[in-house]
DNA sequence: CTGAAAGCGCTTACAG
DNA sequence: CTGAAAGCGCTTACAG
């Protein structure tokens, strides 16, 4: 490795092999306009000198960084988990962009904006907008026109605004059919524990709860209660629930974890799973088979929603450029998810 | 927001303001040699194009990029929990840089290679080597001269080399203090489920069990089985121990995920956690004490550590420089960090 | 306090 | 196929 601070230019190479700079340019841009002894003789300087163009300088010229803003909040990094940062990571690489990552500690107009300024100082080619919408958190999208801004952007697990681009599971559904499968096995008292109810997904959730409840005639949409989404809410949330409703047999839970303290309470209560008490969560985290009981819960791969949100942004700074797609995002993708059902013996019985 | 495609440059806002660029460059970036009266002018002409300085061009001309690179495997992700990469978002934001994330997918030399490269055309300003210790995956760094890096580099939780920054938990210690602990209550047939022994982190508290054992005295430092590090293997590993020793009454697991498959065999068995059987694991998830029932285990607090290593890279940085450290990263920090021990009924007893 | 000149390391037309 | 010129958007000395 060349010791510090001495980078090599093209002009250095250039001058060793006794060609002008675009000589070289054209060699590590791979362009066909030169003869095959010319071309060796370059790459033989490149290697000999350790050559390495500079991205930064490219960048300035060719007006492109191959750079994609991704915007978190602080609170919750629940899409940065590692195996979705990474794989986007991958993803974005692949298709010849870097990830920036910006954190915005809140959501006002002047931090929204100060992000923006971030992003665009560092000349990013598209945003994603990752932070879970919460509260009045993304009321900001309603009074910008996306054709303004400088670049394209993808909204990430938020509810859908007109002309906005958004990639997000249909929470709704997951709720419907969490509550269809908890009716399906013959409960009458089914309670929903909620994730924060100032999320748009947990209201998502309860939403499709609810509608499922009135859809089968079932009584208790009044058996709400809500959880941080940690597992130490379990406990005084299924407290809260058998308050509401002594006879309580069944509990949609909106989250693993929350499900795992359901689970642990009811262990101290002495009561049967799912006997006395039917559980399900969601997430499906791969540690859910091994709850005592295992525990039936819905898959949702953020993972995927990250990539497919990359992939649908690259698709537009392409289409932006008039530039073909790169292979990865050719075909277009769904930008509305589906949870999967997994049953197990949280709510099916029988022995693990 | 300014439309798309029309950056607003430095030259833009001085022919506006009627100054030259230099002056709007002194107002940008906060000399004191301007007029009150001018600055103000060009303040409001910055405001008015929407002026927002490329990052790109400065980079360039200053020579400095601002961006660190951070370096991880394709696998495991650990360092990058959504957590850990948060805050290292955040500390380099705090002390002026960005992040640039680079996924290293194998360990050959050409591979190790090809990121630098790939983080040197970036014009990084350091690295941060964060891939778990796997076989000989850091075997490349005993034969580069740290000295000869264009940059400086620091490697996260890895084994000591001379002449090399790194960052790491004392996993030995850690084996010592968890089977200490276990011996303390009497246990005498103590098991280890260590995590994969190509690990460095595994060895080491392999290593520390061992140690242990026999400072105590204690026989079974052939009750060793090895898993993958997931909940799954819990179960199989607790049978292949049961096997080497019936009189089995303590386990000390690598991850606390393992543990909880563990917790789950036992279950199955029948066995009575902790009186037939202490277990204990390590990381301390913020679920383990809602466990059935709640795990002991030792707290390792790896976001901590990363940004310990972005700080310890910073002032190498700065120091290269010659420039004062930022405030975050004044005052030097232990590069070596401890486990705590959390007891809980899985070893202890008790009710719950 | 302010400005004209040169340069950071590349690439993009445009000539030969 | 190859090269001389101009420029990307800034900043750094150097003059006034």
């Amino acid at each position: 490795m060349a010791p510090i601070n001495k980078r090599v230019t093209l002009a250095d190479v250039a001058r060793l092999a006794g060609v002008s700079k675009q000589t070289v340019s054209r060699v590590v841009n791979g362009s066909q306009a030169v003869t095959g002894e010319t071309r060796i003789r370059v790459e033989a300087c490149i290697e000999q000198l350790g050559f390495r163009p500079s991205l930064l300088a490219r960048q300035l010229t060719t007006g492109r960084s191959f750079t994609l803003g991704v915007v978190a909040n602080s609170g919750i990094g629940y899409l940065m988990s590692g195996k979705a940062y990474m794989d986007m990571v991958r993803e974005a690489d692949r298709m010849g962009f870097s990830l920036l990552v910006k954190e915005v500690p809140g959501h006002s107009l002047e931090e929204v904006t100060a992000s923006f300024d971030y992003l665009i100082e560092r000349q990013v080619e598209g945003v994603i907008w990752a932070g879970p919408e919460v509260g009045d958190s993304h009321a900001w999208l309603d009074d910008y026109d996306p054709a303004q801004l400088p670049m394209p952007m993808v909204v990430v697990n938020a509810g859908l605004r007109p002309g906005l681009d958004t990639v997000a599971f249909d929470n709704l559904h997951a709720g419907r059919i969490a509550t269809r499968h908890l009716a399906s096995l013959g409960r009458k008292h089914i309670g929903h524990i909620s994730g924060p109810m100032d999320r748009w997904v947990s209201r998502q959730r309860v939403e499709g709860w609810r509608q499922e409840l009135v859809a089968l005639g079932l009584e208790g949409v009044h058996l709400l209660v809500e959880s941080d989404w940690e597992a130490g809410s379990g406990g005084p949330c299924l407290r809260a629930l058998q308050e509401l409703c002594p006879q309580l047999d069944a509990v949609f839970v909106s989250s693993d974890r929350t499900a795992q303290g359901v689970l642990f309470e009811a262990h101290r209560q002495g009561l049967r799973v799912p006997e006395d008490l039917a559980v399900m969560g969601i997430d499906d985290l791969p540690e859910a088979q091994y709850f005592i009981p295992p525990l039936t819960s819905m898959t949702q791969d953020t993972p995927h929603m990250a990539v497919v949100a990359l992939r649908l942004l690259v698709r537009r700074i392409c289409k932006l450029r008039g530039e073909p797609y790169p292979a990865a995002c050719a075909t277009p993708e769904d930008p509305s998810l589906l949870h999967t059902l997994v049953v197990r013996q949280s709510t099916q019985g029988g022995p693990f």
